[in-house]
Order: C-alpha cells, then sequence, then structure tokens
RNA sequence: GUGGCUAUGGUGAAGAGGUUAUCACAGCGGGUUGUGGUCCCGUUAUCAUGGGUUCGAUUCCCAUUAGCCACCCCA
C-alpha cells in the first residue's frame, strides 16, 4: 500500500534520530536526491575500491591462511571498531607522523565526541588490553586481527584509502625470542603464499637512545645543512630518522659518513638485538640488516622490520608489504601499566596483488560438478525439490532455473565445467525417471527419479559398492 | 599536499575537425519453443564531466574529476 496520498504522514522509511529540519527540502519534495548535475552513474569514492567476485579467491586463500597460521602460533583473533576516539591514535602513532597529521579520516560526532577511522591496528588492540585488562591473563597475551584501515592519502599503485591489514601483536614480554617469533610468522605466512621476500631489520634502541642517536643526526646533517633540499630540511626538524630513508642522492651520500644507530645503542638494545638476530639464524630465516630502517610511526622501540617482495620490477618492491616491531612503550603510554610488546601486519592489498602477478588464477565462478536443467514447470517444481536434496547430500549442484530453454541451460552447465546434468522434464515427472546426462563422453542414461542423488553420488565415487 | 602522463561500449583496443564512430572479446536475444562446448544472425557508446575556439568537435584549448607514475609517506 502507498501512502503518498496520505495527509498528514511522512511517508518517510527511515526516521532520522536528530534530523534538524531542513527548511529548503520541506519546500520541494522533490529535491531529496542531490542532483549531480551533468554527472555520470555514481562511482566508488577516490581511494576506495571493489573486490570484485574474480578476486574473491585470492581474498579468500588469503584470510583461511591467516587464520591457520594465527591460531598454528596459538594467537586469539581480536575485532575492534573501525571507529575509536581521535586521541587514541594522536596518543598511540604519535602526533606528528603523517598518518595522524594529514591521513586521519576524523570528525566530530552530532555528541561532540572526537573520532576517527582507525588507521591502523595496533593502537585499537593496545587499547583493548588495557580496557578489558588482560594484563591479568597469562602473559604473553597473543591477539591477531585482520580488516579494514583508512588512510586519506593520495592513491596509487598499491595504496587506497582503504586498505587491508592482518596483524599479530604480542603484549606482556619483553624477550627478544617474541621478535623473532613474530619475523618467523610473517616468513611462514608469505612461503606459504608462494611471495618471495626478503624482511629488513634495524634496531631503534629505547627512547633514550634513540633521542642520543637523534641528536647526534641532526648535528651531523646540520654541519651540511647547504646540501639540504628544502624537504630535507623540514625533516630535519620534524623527523630527522626520515632523513635515513631519502632517496635524495645527497643525502645517500652524506648517509655513509652519518653516525650509525647501532652505535648509539644502549648495551640492554645491542643485546636484545643480538639474541633476535641469533634466533633468525637458528631457525633459518633469512634477513638483510638495514641500520637505516626507520618505521612511520613513533611507537617503536628496539626490534623494527619491515618484509620487502624480491623481484624485478620495482614498482612493487618500492613498497614495503608489511611490517612491524618491539613498542615497549605503547601500553603505558596509553594509560596502561608498563607492558612490554611487539607486532606486525602485512598490508593484504599488497600480498594479494603480489599473489596474482605471479600465480594468475585458472578457475573463476562457483564451480560443480552437478547441474540440474529442467523443462515445463512440472519440471521445474520437481528440479526445485531436487536440488534441494543434493545440498542435503552436500553434494555441489548448480542450476539455471529461470530459463526454460533447455538449450541455454546446457550452454550454462557446460560454462560451468559441470560433469553431469541431470534433466527433469514433463516426461520424466510423470514416469518418475530423470535423465543423467555425461558431458564428456556425451551419453545419457534414464535412471529412477528417488535415485538421483544416490546414483550421482554412485559417479562422484562417495559411494563404494559396499554400501 | 606537489609535479608529469592518461581518459573512446562490460573489457581490451583503433580512429578522423564535418553525413549511420571501427575491431575483438564478453553479455543478452534468436537460428521454428526437450538438449552443450563449433557456426550464423541480431542487439549493446549522448566518445569521463563542464566550459571555450569553430559554420561544425568525440577529435583542438582550458578547468574539473578519476586512474597511473614520480615526490611525500606508508601497508
Amino acid at each position: 500500500m502507498s501512502s503518498k496520498k496520505a495527509p498528514n504522514k511522512k511517508p518517510s522509511a527511515r526516521p532520522a534520530q536528530n534530523q534538524k529540519p531542513a527548511p529548503a527540502a520541506a519546500a520541494t519534495a522533490e529535491a531529496l536526491p542531490p542532483p549531480r548535475k551533468g554527472m555520470g552513474p555514481i562511482q566508488v569514492v577516490r581511494g576506495m575500491r571493489d573486490l570484485l567476485p574474480a578476486d574473491q579467491h585470492y581474498w579468500r586463500r588469503v584470510n583461511q591462511l591467516s587464520d591457520e597460521v594465527a591460531s598454528s602460533y596459538g594467537f586469539e583473533r581480536i575485532d575492534t571498531p573501525l571507529v575509536e576516539e581521535t586521541a587514541l591514535f594522536v596518543r598511540g602513532v604519535g602526533r606528528s607522523t603523517d598518518i595522524v597529521e594529514k591521513e586521519l579520516y576524523s570528525w566530530e560526532t552530532p555528541g561532540g565526541e572526537n573520532v576517527a577511522l582507525r588507521p591502523e591496528g595496533t593502537a585499537s588492540a593496545v587499547r583493548a588490553y588495557v580496557q578489558h585488562g588482560m594484563l591479568n591473563l597469562p602473559q604473553p597475551v597473543k591477539l591477531w586481527y585482520t580488516g579494514p584501515m583508512f588512510r586519506y592519502d593520495r592513491p596509487q599503485a598499491g595504496r587506497f584509502r582503504q586498505f587491508f591489514q592482518l596483524g599479530f601483536e604480542v603484549l606482556g614480554d619483553a624477550d627478544p625470542v617474541i621478535d623473532a617469533q613474530l619475523i618467523i610468522i610473517g616468513w611462514n605466512y608469505l612461503k606459504a603464499l608462494g611471495i618471495d621476500a626478503t624482511v629488513r631489520v634495524n634496531s631503534l634502541g629505547t627512547p633514550e637512545s634513540r633521542a642520543n642517536y637523534k641528536n647526534a643526526l641532526v648535528a651531523y646533517f646540520r654541519s651540511k645543512k647547504t646540501k639540504l633540499s628544502e624537504d630535507d630540511k623540514r625533516r630535519l626538524l620534524k623527523n630527522p630518522l626520515r632523513l635515513l630513508d631519502s632517496k635524495d642522492p645527497a643525502i645517500q651520500e652524506m648517509k655513509a659518513e652519518a653516525p650509525q644507530i647501532v652505535d648509539w645503542l644502549d648495551e640492554d638494545s645491542k643485546a636484545h638485538f643480538m639474541r633476535v638476530l641469533e634466533y633468525l639464524d637458528e631457525v633459518g630465516v633469512p634477513y638483510q640488516l638495514d641500520p637505516y630502517l626507520v618505521r612511520g610511526l613513533d611507537y617503536y622501540t628496539k626490534t623494527v622490520f619491515e618484509w620487502y617482495a624480491n623481484g624485478e620490477d620495482q614498482e612493487l618492491a618500492q613498497s614495503a608489504l608489511g611490517g612491524g616491531g618491539r613498542y615497549d612503550g605503547l601500553v603505558e603510554q596509553l594509560g596502561g601499566r608498563p607492558t612490554p610488546a611487539a607486532g606486525f601486519s602485512f598490508g593484504l592489498d599488497r600480498v594479494v596483488s603480489r599473489i596474482k602477478d605471479t600465480q594468475p588464477s585458472s578457475t573463476i565462478g562457483y564451480k560443480s560438478e552437478v547441474f540440474i536443467a529442467q523443462l515445463g514447470d512440472m519440471g521445474r517444481k520437481k528440479a526445485l525439490a531436487l536440488y534441494e536434496e543434493f545440498r542435503a547430500a552436500n553434494i555441489p549442484v548448480c542450476e539455471a532455473f529461470s530459463k526454460s530453454n533447455i538449450k541455454q541451460q546446457m550452454e550454462i552447465a557446460n560454462r560451468h565445467g559441470s560433469k553431469w546434468v541431470v534433466v527433469i522434464g514433463q516426461k520424466e515427472t510423470l514416469d518418475g525417471t530423470a535423465i543423467i546426462r555425461d558431458m564428456e563422453a556425451g551419453s545419457q542414461e534414464i535412471v529412477d527419479g528417488k535415485k538421483v542423488v544416490h546414483e550421482i553420488k554412485k559417479k562422484l565415487g562417495r559411494i563404494t559398492n559396499g554400501e
């Protein structure tokens, strides 16, 4: 019933809770859909994308493996909200990082809260650890998660505003074996997907040793200030460690003479780092020492690492597949007791695009070995019921019930790669039979309508003579 | 946020300042309503959006938007 003419009732399907009395809209009832003047059909928002059916099997594989790997290493899944208080990321990730400074999707709610779409997962995991008193659980607590993250970055190949991360976090343990094992997990994960990658490792030491090093570094580059570009000068002030990452050839040269962080590590950090490397050696995980590796988030201490895909095509090799490290200060910084922790994450979009490149897919779409074709209304009814029988028997089966033309149905069956087609028409319904056609041989036989599923089971080798 | 390149049907391409914008693939329909993968036929585009130059633009110019690339940064 349409309530169009109802005099007093607003036909609003979805009454907004705190709707303001939009004055303009009241005047013209027609003006509801915003007229995107001159525009074509609506498209995805910039930096966002659809994961189409054709790609889903890659994602399924990646997600299944995530689950397997995580549980085989004793990690438990956690899902945190996509929206958190903005302060969580400001305090967690670091105020002066780009992620917070210019890439945060944040806004004020109608209730006046400052919230943001999560740009990464660690801060939320730590927040949950603190909030739910997980310090009372046997330590360490091992958590893993996967889901979309959001950064208002400029899109590029392998870089989106909504992207998917797989993350592992180990909270409540300072032992270097944790760091090593995280790297081993990542290594095994990539290996299982057939991705050839190298992990680069470095140590940033404690906040104190890092600060000392930073001073030394700044002093060094100050002395060469005249050779620095504007960009690099800005970085010198804001985030000097990043200078080491610069692709500027001038910097590359200066780097050689620059103080190296290893020389500034405190004894504890140095010993810690050595242990990590020893463990990696023990397991035979190949790694690359990278004294210039600095991560973009402020919370890292001691061990840091990043994965890069090996191979010629530099486009993808440029951007990290994932990375992580130890963050011994973060839990305290977010209001918990001082708690050591470490973790890492993978960018699944990049992982998927990598396996797409190296391992092109062959199978697309839903595959089943049996197709049910029907003719006439009686046949269709019978077929509909038969479909349920197959489902109950756990036999993958497909159909095209909306088609009445048998020819078309055969065509579709063929496209699905079905090996057998069960045909039920007027005649079969009346006789209580069904036709089973062998698509490869091109032959067909008539069977008892009640035994169709049984016959197919036999053909699929699910029943041996004994039954 | 800065700079460069690009923008033609669902996809991949071709195209010229001017009457019906080509080609391939996919899709849908059909080849006399009970049988497939070949074949044949039909059908599928206001040439990204807005503006300008011109008698005339999809083709030239500008802006916008988006994609890609480099920077920045990162997963």
